[in-house]
DNA sequence: TCTGGGGTCCTAGGACCC
DNA sequence: TCTGGGGTCCTAGGACCC
């Protein structure tokens, strides 16, 4: 807006991080309220190790990403419920979360599935700490999800905020860092290993040059940190001193890759389990590229073995695609093609996946002189196929490639899935 | 015995060209 | 014996996020 001296006044933006508080926790208790008070956790994929824990989880020293074999003692003397990841539930919970937060700001970007920043910026007349105690429990009345909200003037800050929020009795889970006033004291009483950001190798390098807190990375060296960091170092510098480095993103950029990956419950040896695992793998992210309107030019396939053991070769290839396709079956071909390249008789595989990158708009392909596909009639497949998986459940329709077995040895197992208390299809495909 | 998945961004280094 | 210098493009891998 105009000021009296008649230049644009550019306003100091003002964001709000809000967080859903263990999420995939939060979500179980919601359909069922006995978990209340009690020790939960929810396991990754083959109900390998903690992905979420309940405050009263984090209480019994269960780590994140903990293994669940290591689990199993303690787990028995405490009680502690255990779930499997139920992604169709998480998802769907997430989506009530965010529709909720759309009520507080035209501005908002969804960070991840739980997590949003909402952008205040417009709001500075208001009692900041006030809007976000309604945010607060309006998400927990309107959803069942407990969250807390951070705000502060850079995104970075507002991360911050949100941690203290979680952690501060006082704060009961609100806390606006926006003035200047505590930001020193609240920066001070947060490890360098927690800013966002600052991963375990940042941190290592940091504590050894002793910048163990926010506080003093905040007035750290430019140089130093540049040196080590590069740009992202000195654009963390920036936003802990409150000049805001990463705006917010309303509309997130298209995405550049798309993957899908499973890790095997035991290792693998044979081409022909590979190749279903693989064929679904396609299935899969083909489908989410037609949802994207997308197709992808370059299609990478991979096999990993056990990254435990000492000795864990990786293999990859690379096939830039003649014309860039998101039909099932050509991609599947390709697929395997790549697969019977890297595989290795004898060796014993623990994880495979598939990456599709350079992916463009599917309209506006160019159409390529000796295109040995229909590509119209393709099309026109890949729409009924999605259209019927749709409405009938998600790998109704499938290839003959992805195998027909029921227990097939490449399957992600989830032995402890609450229902799909939200969604139609409680059946779930071969891959989520 | 058993230890997740899906992304992005950045940098270093090689290939290639003029 | 001595063996430019810079730009661009690509890829692999590191680091980080949730």
């Amino acid at each position: 807006m105009p000021s009296e001296n008649g230049r644009i006044e550019k306003r100091m933006p003002v964001f709000a991080l809000v967080d859903c508080n263990n999420f995939y926790v939060s979500c179980e208790r919601v359909f069922n309220p006995g978990l209340t008070g009690k020790p939960v956790i929810v396991l990754s994929n083959n109900d390998g190790c903690a992905v979420a824990r309940s405050n009263e989880a984090k209480a019994l020293g269960i780590r994140m990403g903990q293994p669940a074999f290591q689990l199993k003692k303690l787990m028995a003397k405490h009680q502690v419920a255990v779930y499997s990841s139920n992604y169709a539930l998480y998802g769907d919970m997430s989506q009530r979360v965010m529709r909720t937060l759309m009520q507080f700001t035209p501005r908002m970007e969804i960070y991840s599935i739980d997590e949003a920043f909402l952008d205040l910026t417009a709001f500075n007349r208001v009692d900041l700490a006030e809007y976000g105690r309604k945010i607060k429990q309006t998400v927990e009345q309107w959803t069942g999800i407990p969250i807390s909200v951070g705000i502060a003037g850079t995104k970075t800050l507002a991360k911050i905020a949100n941690r203290l929020a979680k952690k501060s009795t006082k704060a009961d889970g609100v806390l606006d860092l926006s003035a200047a006033k505590y930001q020193a004291q609240a920066l001070a009483a947060v490890a360098v290993g927690d800013v966002w950001g600052i991963g375990a190798k940042s941190a290592a390098f940091l504590l050894a040059n002793g910048i163990g807190n926010a506080l003093q990375l905040r007035d750290a060296d430019r140089v130093l940190i540049g040196k080590k960091m590069g740009i992202t170092g000195l654009k963390l510098l920036d936003e802990l001193n409150g000049v805001s480095r990463y705006p917010l993103e309303q509309s997130p950029p298209r995405k550049r890759s798309l993957g899908v990956s499973r890790t095997f419950r035991r290792e693998i040896f044979s081409l022909a389990e590979l190749s279903e695992a693989v064929s679904a793998y396609i299935s899969a992210g083909a489908e989410k590229l037609r949802a994207e309107k997308a197709v992808a030019g370059v299609l990478m396939v991979y096999l990993m073995t056990n990254r435990f053991k000492d000795y864990s070769p990786y293999h990859s290839t690379t096939i830039n695609l003649p014309v860039p396709s998101n039909y099932t079956a050509e991609l599947i071909a390709y697929a395997k093609k790549g697969l019977r390249e890297i595989y290795r008789q004898g060796q014993g595989y623990k994880k495979a996946g598939i990456l599709l990158s350079d992916l463009r708009p599917e309209t506006g392909v160019q159409a390529a002189f000796f295109d040995e596909i229909d590509r119209d009639k393709a099309g026109g497949l890949m729409r009924v196929l999605d259209l019927i998986n749709g409405t009938m459940g998600s790998g109704t329709i499938r290839y003959g490639a992805v195998g027909l077995s029921r227990d097939q040895s490449w399957k992600t197992v989830f032995n402890l899935r609450s229902r799909a208390y939200t969604t139609k299809w409680g059946e779930l495909p071969e891959v989520e």
